[in-house]
DNA sequence: GTCCCGACGT
DNA sequence: ACGTCTGGAC
């Protein structure tokens, strides 16, 4: 049975990512984090063009925007009233209580920022955990459906564990660096559109020969 | 019709 | 555990 640690190197050596989440701030990042929820990125793309459009990829203007328009300009990347709303109130929190930014909100301890970000409306744990990852450059492993996937087909996960359990389990074994996280994520999402799907590519992949999933269905 | 880098209320 | 929120690409 592999390791999370040798899944990462085998990985690292099948796809050649730069260190990824296309955006050019870290308020982008965040933006796209709630947008992409349940979301393929194609659709938050547009979305993030037409505030760049708008110009109004800026956290103060979102907080001051009237509802409606927010509304309309994100409207692409789906549940839109939702996302609007709670993007809207997470920038006006952050305006609030952090004077605007998001620095001051990201550089604290960050179990306790996790905790923070966890209590606002439209924060789950996945969301929070990108937010902290990519646009704040802290060490918290992000655990999407991608890789619950990945790793529950290879036989490393149950399939019980929630989703606590399955960051503890990756930040246990893998060193606390800002760029092994972001590069490991990124690949288990490459690697789970290009072959690792839903219905998956076995044949075509990397791991057929050690992957449960593979192996039993050959 | 299916899937997409989820979260929340019940 | 399950329904809902929503649009666009395939």
């Amino acid at each position: 049975m592999p390791t999370i640690l040798e899944i990462y190197r085998h990985l690292g050596q099948e796809y050649c990512l730069d260190s990824w989440w296309p955006a050019q701030s870290p308020f982008e990042v965040a933006v796209g984090a709630f947008l992409t929820q349940n979301t393929n990125w194609h659709n938050v793309e547009k979305a993030l063009a037409n505030l760049r459009e708008a110009e109004a990829l800026d956290l103060a203007l979102l907080a001051d925007m009237p509802l409606a328009q927010l509304e309309q300009l994100i409207r692409p990347s789906g549940f839109f009233r939702q996302k609007a709303q709670r993007l809207q109130h997470f920038c006006r929190y952050v305006l609030d209580q952090h004077g605007g930014s998001l620095e001051d909100l990201l550089q604290r301890d960050l179990e306790q920022t996790r905790n923070e970000l966890l209590t606002l409306s439209g924060i789950g744990p996945e969301t929070a955990d990108s937010i902290l990852l990519y646009a704040g450059q802290r060490p918290s492993f992000v655990v999407d459906s991608y890789t619950r996937r990945f790793f529950g087909r290879l036989g490393l996960l149950t399939g019980t564990e929630n989703y606590d359990d399955i960051r503890t389990l990756f930040m246990a074994e893998v060193n606390r660096e800002v760029p092994l996280y972001q590069h490991y994520h990124a690949l288990i999402v490459t690697h789970c559109k290009e072959r690792c799907r839903k219905s998956p590519l076995c044949s075509a992949c990397f791991f057929k020969d050690i992957c449960d999933y593979a192996t039993q269905a050959a």
